[in-house]
DNA sequence: ACCATTATTGGATGACCGTTCAACAAAGAA
DNA sequence: TTCTTTGTTGAACGGTCATCCAATAATGGT
């Protein structure tokens, strides 16, 4: 009987198991252990193949921050539910986005965002969109046909609150739950009804 | 003619210039710039004095952070106006703490905060002060003698949504500048108001 | 001018980093 | 079975990292 030495995978099946690896290195350690050794022991593959399917540490990242926003982007996506303002804000508090090792990601991100052009780009067309999502949803709920400039100051504002609620609650867990949270947001949001 | 091969300085002025110097690479590489060869090239000091008066790089980074406090702190400080809520908010918006390099720095620390325990006590300790003042500051504008629970939950919300614009404001600056963070304020803090 | 104090330097060291690439082997086709 | 394709391995490389510490030299007191 022989055992295999490894087994092969898929290219797509490799590159979203490495994805998956950088990201779970990321939550756990920051970008300064977003090394290729860690995320190859983490993904049970050998270190040739970050450089093999990603071109390099750089790529690896750029996908890795890509894929941090898929849950964001599948949480206001039109096919789901009515999006109603209420409902949207419940989804983006919800386990789902709350979850402490998803916003350390985040945070990992950011960081590196701020110093990095090519990440600042790729940034800049997913906000659009979720913000323009969440824009159309105020409209919606303050009985508007077509977002105004108020909706998108609204829905910049919702964001920054948001994101704000998401460092809090990661760096400092104790004075930022769900709870506080939803409060947080239904104090501020209580007279924005004009 | 003997040129002195180096300047020697007392030890409170060296720290304080490795920590500037720190905060320096902070802002322009994030995280992963915040090297001892990095700092000490900006500082024009040698490598071995990070060790010296630091006892390591970690120490340094401890130490950068609290001094990312300092104008923070300094802004809320009792002795300072009569601190209304609207001029903490005039001033916590104003051009020192809006400064690209400045939130990059925090953009930095963040990331390293949310994985190092030892950074979460110490943000903790200043959140806390930080949120205390907030609080006050609303109680006063509401025409409460003490700050009730609503204060608190108020100055929580204020501060994420301060957070979160800084955040936005660094890596998508043409999305949030001083006008639309302003606006955005307004919008949700118009209401808040019972 | 000399000495004692002490801030400072920078070479040495060992660990770790990202990248490259020739050799290898798993899996399917013939 | 044998061959071809191609996903995978891991040693080798040059560079950078943090830390240590013996040697050095700037400064102030005598």
């Amino acid at each position: 009987m022989t055992m295999p030495k490894y087994k092969r995978l898929s290219p797509e099946t490799r590159a979203s198991e490495l994805v998956q690896a950088g990201l779970q290195v990321l939550s756990r350690g920051g970008i300064t252990a977003f090394t290729i050794e860690n995320i190859c022991k983490a993904s049970g593959a050998s270190r040739g193949l970050v450089g093999h399917y990603f071109g390099g540490k750089d790529g690896l990242l750029a996908a890795c921050y890509g894929a941090a926003y898929a849950p964001l982007l599948e949480s206001i996506a039109e096919d789901k539910a009515p999006l109603t303002l209420n409902g949207l804000i419940e989804e983006l508090l919800s386990e789902r986005h709350l979850r402490r090792d998803g916003m350390a990601i985040w945070l990992a991100l950011w960081g590196e965002v701020a110093v990095n052009p090519v990440l600042q780009a790729e940034h800049l067309r997913h906000y659009r969109s979720y913000r323009t999502a969440i824009a159309q949803a105020t409209a919606r709920h303050f009985g508007r046909d077509a977002p105004a400039a108020t909706d998108e100051t609204l829905a910049a504002a919702l964001i920054a609150l948001l994101d704000g609620i998401w460092l809090e609650a990661c760096i400092a867990p104790t004075e930022m739950d769900l709870g506080r949270a939803r409060a947080a947001i239904e104090i501020l949001l209580k007279g924005a009804a004009r």
